[in-house]
RNA sequence: UCCUCGAUAGCUCAAUUGGCGGAGCGAGCGGCUGUUAACCGCUAGGUUGUAGGUUCAAGUCCUACUCGAGGAGCCA
């Protein structure tokens, strides 16, 4: 009695009889013989049928069966270099095929090119398509890469609340629901400050969970709801946390090169330019970075380029600085040394240049730009006083945040991971809405 | 919030200076023993985003609106 067979593993039933239970993902008719590519969830392989195989009645059914029909094939593994899927390079050969559900016939993702709003507005039939099934694995192995280089490495996963009271940053519109009698509670931003109370009782720590941004950001790089990784270290200087992200970010590409070869192929990714992906990274001071860019802007004679490299120090970068900057290496850049002024309150101040903070970003290279932001923190319970009172932050908000700098204070730093640009950047694709399987946009909330 | 672009068959797109709305894919039927988004033949499929306006005549020009996209700002 054949036994079933995840697609995945497929190839080590060469010559053997086995049992698939999945979706016709698409079917191919010629006279009498047809190739069903069939998908589990685990992978796509085809299947054919031969007229002269089969009862009369079983191939018909077959060469009639719609897109996405439910069914169980029987049948014997072979080697094929012309079988396409996913890993691709097999097929089986139909002996018995039993239809679980007949689809109806008005399918409408078509297995081609699809604009923009009806893929998102099918997104829970999008999934099942190739590139976003490869995208969507190429995700999860980054998850989980990234739990499993934390946990070997002496971290605690913490959850931090989702639900907040008011003003964690000051800066970022938050989404606003009610709370009871207590008033207003928003969607967490982050989960960092809580962190920053986590590592006094463990040390080391991460969250990773979803993140809530109200901003009415409109690219290819935002989302409203995303997935952000935050560690948190005690004792742990800005240098120490670059460490930090360039172990962690090499550990996940590595795994992904490993885990999703044969996603990374379908997706066509450059996997060259990912096998170099590892450590050490670059490290250029925003100083350095500045100088820069304000050169190339000077040098620059197109006028509409100028325009949009215009710079000078003090600025945060923009897309078009991060990707100039991300041109200079093949590997990641991290940029530290940010002016105080365009970074968070509660960053630490550079040792005799209080204009400029312990901050540093990670810019991923082919113009995929920040996928990591981070910094150390500010250890001195009066100067951070001082800090939150010059941003006009609400004092008693902080009032827990401000003790944990009073009762065993050490220098500690932390970073925040966007998992969606990191899979976008590994996958090579375009935009952030298709490394996440239900995209949350300003201008969208279905499926 | 600002700037720019777009909306025509189920989907992706054509339609010349304003002059009879088409094709491919998908769907149905038939054909084909190696297809890779197969191919060949036939069939069905339309209130051109909405509301006005200009004109002998509007998919095409004008106004407003709706929806969407990607860029700025902000960020991961």
């Amino acid at each position: 009695m054949p036994s079933h067979i995840p697609v995945s593993k497929i190839s080590s039933y060469i010559g053997q009889d086995i049992i698939l239970k999945g979706w016709v993902y698409n079917r191919t008719d010629k006279g009498k013989l047809a190739f069903l590519l069939i998908r589990d969830g685990s992978g796509f392989v085809q299947c054919v049928a031969f007229k002269g195989d089969l009862q009369p009645e079983t191939f018909d059914l077959i060469t009639h069966l719609p897109q996405e029909s439910s069914v169980i094939i029987t049948g014997a593994v072979r080697e094929d270099k012309r079988a396409p899927g996913i890993p691709g390079g097999f097929e089986v050969g139909i002996r018995d095929l039993q239809v679980v559900q007949a689809a109806d016939m008005d399918y409408p993702m078509a297995l081609k090119d699809h604009g923009v709003d009806f893929a998102l507005d099918n997104r829970h039939l999008w999934i099942r398509m190739q590139s976003q099934w490869a995208i969507l694995r190429v995700r999860a192995a980054v998850m989980t890469a990234t739990r499993e280089w934390l946990n070997a490495n002496g971290f605690f996963e913490m959850s931090t609340p989702i639900l907040t009271p008011a003003a964690a940053e000051g800066t970022t519109t938050l989404f606003e629901t009610e709370y009871f009698d207590e008033g207003s509670a928003y969607l967490a931003q982050t989960g960092q400050l809580y962190n920053e109370a986590n590592i006094f009782a463990f040390g080391k720590v991460y969250c990773f969970g979803p993140t809530f941004r109200a901003e009415k950001s409109k690219t290819r790089r935002h989302l409203t709801e995303f997935w952000m990784l935050e560690p948190e270290i005690a004792f742990c200087d800005l240098d120490g946390l670059m460490d930090v992200e360039e172990s962690l970010l090499t550990h996940i590409v590595q795994t992904a090169l490993k885990e999703c070869s044969a996603e990374l192929k379908f997706l066509n990714r450059d996997i060259s330019k990912l096998e170099s992906m590892a450590g050490p990274f670059p490290r250029m001071s925003y100083d350095d970075a500045a100088k820069y860019l304000i050169d190339l802007y000077e040098k620059e004679t197109d006028p509409e380029k100028k325009e949009l490299l215009k710079f000078e120090w003090g600025m945060d970068f923009g897309a078009p600085h991060e990707t100039e900057l991300t041109k200079l290496n093949e590997k990641p850049l991290f940029v530290y040394g940010y002016p105080s002024a365009v970074k968070a309150f509660y960053m630490e101040p550079w040792p005799d240049r209080p204009e400029v903070c312990k901050s540093v970003d990670l810019l991923a290279p082919e113009g995929y730009g920040e996928i990591c932001g981070g910094s150390e923190r500010m250890s001195d319970p009066d100067k951070l006083l001082a800090r939150i009172q010059k941003e006009g932050l609400p004092e008693e908000a902080f009032k827990w945040y401000l003790e944990l700098r009073k009762y065993g204070s050490v220098p500690h730093s932390g970073f925040g991971m966007g998992v969606e640009r990191v899979t976008a950047w590994i996958c090579g694709i375009e935009h952030v809405r298709e490394a996440i399987p239900f995209p949350r946009t300003i201008k969208r909330i279905y499926p």
